[in-house]
DNA sequence: TGCAAACCATAAC
DNA sequence: GTTATGGTTTGCA
């Protein structure tokens, strides 16, 4: 049975989806309709399911730690996410998304070479993320550095970028699964909207 | 700039 | 097994 809890902070409801204090999914939106309407959007069908008004104190717990993520605050302990139903590619484009550290973002393309896949795969990856904004698939932009689609709204990454900014100038090399994947100052993206 | 073709794992059929 | 589908990228005019 997976346990789904929301709960409002700081104007945005937040949502998660709890099988034995694993996190299945998550999503947020602007009100609480929309936050459920998204997270619907990547449960993992066929099984069932239950949505409680008032969160559990451990889900409490994970829903502060989203709503930090969301406001572009650096959180220690990633909560465990629950990926054995997700096929084998996906985790790990999904592992190394979660690697891309705070203030900097990579490119649909750099993910790909660091998994050994295409970009467009990514892409499609990202589109069906089930654990934003925990998995940052907001950290992806093209390779021109301007943003590419967001399952909640350009607007959003726009708004979701500008508080992850650290004032960092240099690109960064990292060793992800053995692969190399570069990223690039969050500074780098938001000169075309500033 | 703008367009076409290559890209490649998934899900759906 | 086959096909359609992307939150892309690259190359060429």
């Amino acid at each position: 049975m997976i346990e789904i809890y929301t709960e409002n902070l700081n104007n945005t409801c937040f949502a998660i989806a709890l099988n034995h204090q694993r996190i299945t999914a998550s999503s947020f939106g602007a009100d609480q309709k929309t936050a459920l309407k998204n997270i619907f959007r990547n449960l993992p069908f066929n099984v069932a399911f239950q949505v409680f008004y008032e969160p559990a104190t451990c889900a409490k717990d994970i829903l502060l730690k989203l709503s930090c993520i969301y406001e572009g605050k650096e959180v220690k302990a990633i909560p465990l996410l629950e990926t054995l139903h997700l096929p084998a590619y996906t985790k790990k484009v999904l592992k190394t998304t979660l690697a891309i550290p705070l203030g900097y973002v990579t490119s649909y393309g750099s993910i790909a070479k660091a998994v050994d896949g295409g970009p467009r795969t990514v892409g499609k990856t990202m589109a069906s993320n089930p654990f934003a904004p925990i998995v940052p698939c907001h950290r992806i932009v093209k390779s021109d550095s301007t943003l590419g689609g967001y399952g909640f709204g350009l607007k959003a990454i726009a708004e979701l970028l500008r508080k992850e900014k650290r004032g960092f100038s240099d690109m960064k090399k990292l060793i992800v699964n053995g692969g190399q994947l570069t990223v690039y100052p969050v500074e780098n993206v938001l000169r075309n909207f500033d």
